[in-house]
DNA sequence: TTTTCGCTGCCCGCCT
RNA sequence: AGGCGGGCAG
């Protein structure tokens, strides 16, 4: 079962409410890769050849059996395979099996008297539901048959179930413009309890823009609409006596709370009705978010999950310690959480990525900050404590401003569009996946199998070793920082030293490696990787061939071509429009995302835990940009 | 249901 | 030669 989050446009209500499609029986989906000859129960080859009825029946009579599945169907189809696992044909028939999900997962180690080899045992719902369905990221969906059902299990104004995969179809025509989105910029106030050296909630303040447009020019004066500010104090604090008087004197519109756990009710209570689509805050997704978790489970808030958009009873078991887990994440399923710290590491460049730089470098203003261990002496007069919710209404204002600044949305969305993974991952940052997903779509529609995602848990350096000779385990990775090359890479001259007073000629290559990628035709399904037998050990360490030249052109090429020809398409709408309009920082902001893909493309090939992760290939590409440059 | 979250090349420092 | 730490560059 996947969720499927969006909006829809209620006519009766006149605006466009949150939704929740609940899809169904994604099946499993299995492919055999059968022996040429059978197995014998010992081991050793039989002379006897495979059929399809072969593999057939041992799944049906041995593996069906043995992993509970009742029900299944199967097939033969015939599918390529251009990846690492050794041993497998460019093109081969295989037995496709399908079984419900709710069935165990096969080891994707499995082998059989009759198969050699079993792909797609990892494969997640939601990855089988986006590629089986072509969902390219944020887009409208038509969705059929839908049912309405008996017990609601999201917290979205409007839900419906399908009952399987093929209801629902991207919409590719009509050019609908994207909805409105409502977005809630959240900052909070800590405290470090000395005690239980845990934070503590102090303050929460939102701004919320009920109205946000992904698809025009961020705002540039009506931030927001709306606010709100809640504080309660610390245990063995009291409130200033005339707090609230002060308050009523300045017109602020503050929610005072006796208790944290009467602060984190109101908070969630505002959530509910606010119902956001995004969130977004500076360091939201590795601090804020994780204490409002944390504190929300201490305090034993009732209704904890509208925090997201799933209905949920029992908190997932939160990690202690260090950052941001997996539990804290889903917590705000459904709504995408946008953190203008991770989104500014991405997109610009300076000395640090706390508030008070990027406000000082993005929006020119001076911020002012309050550390946490100077928080509780706001709490001595009125006028302090007014103030330091003031500069957290500021801080929410500026991470606001930062993310419309930067066009972290919009931006965010192209690409997510154009990798076809899903956005609240695009805005957590990690590049490795947006590859990924780039290239799941593409092998996936030239029926390539595509590389199962590995899901080993440790790897135990003992029995390897003893096993597998000197088995060679290549990410020799030191503990932080970075890791030692694990191939050679660019070539860098010797400077000629001296002091040149006349003109100096900068050249500057058009984005090297994709070229390189697509003039060589460099690609999974067109380089040898495998070296010759009598090769030397050590020779091997740098061998690299290039593809025949009369190959035709292959995956990867033919993406990054695509990906540089849309984007010289879009350039050339630029031309000619205005600057200032919505049309164009639209054109100019697809046109950065296109470019960003591209240039990301050769990264993942060398990046040892992508699911991509091909060596030779990133050797091959560094090896003839040497060769260039020379 | 758990690990990670793009690549390499140059320079500097310390320790064994 | 290896280990660790730091900076910068593309």
């Amino acid at each position: 079962t996947v969720f499927v989050f969006g909006k829809v446009w209620v006519d009766s209500a006149k605006s466009y409410v949150s939704c929740c499609v609940i899809v169904k029986n994604i099946e499993r989906t299995l492919f055999f890769l059968p022996r040429d000859k059978k197995l014998a129960p010992d081991g050793t080859e039989i002379d006897e050849t495979v059929g399809f009825t072969d593999v057939y029946q041992e799944f049906n009579d041995d593996i069906a059996d043995r992993y509970k599945i009742m029900k299944f169907s199967a097939r033969r189809t015939t599918k390529r395979y251009a990846f690492e696992v050794e041993g497998i044909p460019e093109d081969s028939e295989y037995l496709e099996v399908k079984y419900s999900a709710n069935c165990p997962r096969l080891p994707s180690d499995m082998v059989g008297k009759t198969f050699s080899h079993v792909f797609g045992t990892s494969t997640s719902s939601l990855e089988r539901l986006l590629l089986q369905r072509k969902l390219k990221g944020p887009g409208w969906l038509e969705v059929k048959m839908p049912q309405i059902p008996n017990q609601p299990m999201s917290w979205c104004k409007l839900e419906a179930i399908v009952s399987k995969p093929d209801h629902i179809t991207p919409l590719t025509e009509g050019n609908l413009d994207p909805p409105p989105l409502v977005v809630l910029s959240v900052s909070v106030r800590t405290m470090l309890n000395p005690k239980t050296h845990l934070h503590e909630v102090l303050a929460v303040t939102g701004l919320v823009h009920q109205d946000f447009r992904v698809d025009k020019v961020a705002p540039k004066d009506k931030y927001f609409q709306n606010y709100f500010c809640a504080v309660t104090k610390p245990h063995d604090y009291m409130f200033p006596y005339d707090f609230k008087n002060i308050l009523k004197k300045q017109d602020m519109n503050v929610e005072v709370c006796g208790t944290e756990r009467a602060l984190l009710g109101f908070v969630v209570a505002r959530l509910q009705k606010l119902d956001p689509d995004v969130l977004v805050g500076h360091d939201i997704s590795t601090f804020d978010l994780d204490v409002l978790l944390h504190r929300i489970n201490a305090c034993k808030i009732p209704n904890w999950s509208r925090m997201g958009r799933l209905r949920r009873q029992v908190m997932p078991k939160l990690s202690f310690g260090s950052k941001g887990g997996f539990a804290e994440r889903t917590a705000t399923c459904g709504r995408l959480v946008c953190d203008v710290k991770v989104s500014s590491q991405e997109l610009i460049r300076c000395k640090s990525y706390d508030l008070t730089e990027l406000s000082k470098v993005i929006l020119k203003s001076d911020r002012c900050s309050i550390s946490e261990e100077d928080t509780p002496e706001m709490y001595s007069t009125s006028n302090a404590l007014v103030s330091m919710l003031n500069l957290t209404l500021t801080d929410s204002l500026y991470t606001l401003r930062i993310m419309y600044e930067l066009n972290v949305m919009p931006l965010a969305l192209q690409i997510t569009n154009i990798a076809g993974n899903l956005m609240a991952r695009t805005l957590l940052g990690g590049r490795s996946e947006r590859n990924e997903y780039l290239l799941l779509h593409a092998f996936d529609e030239k029926n390539y199998i595509c590389p199962d995602k590995s899901f080993e848990k440790k790897q135990k350096p003992m029995q390897t070793a003893v096993a597998n000779e000197d088995g060679e385990v290549n990410t020799t990775t030191t503990k932080k920082g970075r890791k030692k090359p694990a191939y050679s890479g660019g070539l860098v001259l010797e400077p000629k030293k001296g002091f040149y007073d006349k003109f100096i000629l900068l050249l500057d290559f058009n984005s090297l490696y994709p070229s390189i990628i697509q003039e060589y035709n460099i690609c999974y399904t067109t380089v040898n990787r495998i070296p010759p037998e009598d090769m030397d050990k050590e020779d091997v360490e740098s061998w690299v061939e290039l593809p025949d030249s009369d190959l035709e052109a292959g995956v990867l090429p033919v993406q990054i071509r695509k990906l540089v020809e849309r984007r010289r398409e879009v350039k050339k709408l630029m031309k000619g429009l205005n600057g200032d309009s919505d049309q164009y920082s639209q054109y100019d902001i697809r046109q950065k995302a296109l470019k960003l893909t591209a240039n990301s493309m050769y990264g993942c090939l060398g990046f040892s835990h992508s699911r991509f992760y091909a060596k030779p290939l990133a050797a091959l590409v560094t090896s003839k940009g040497r060769e260039v440059s020379l």
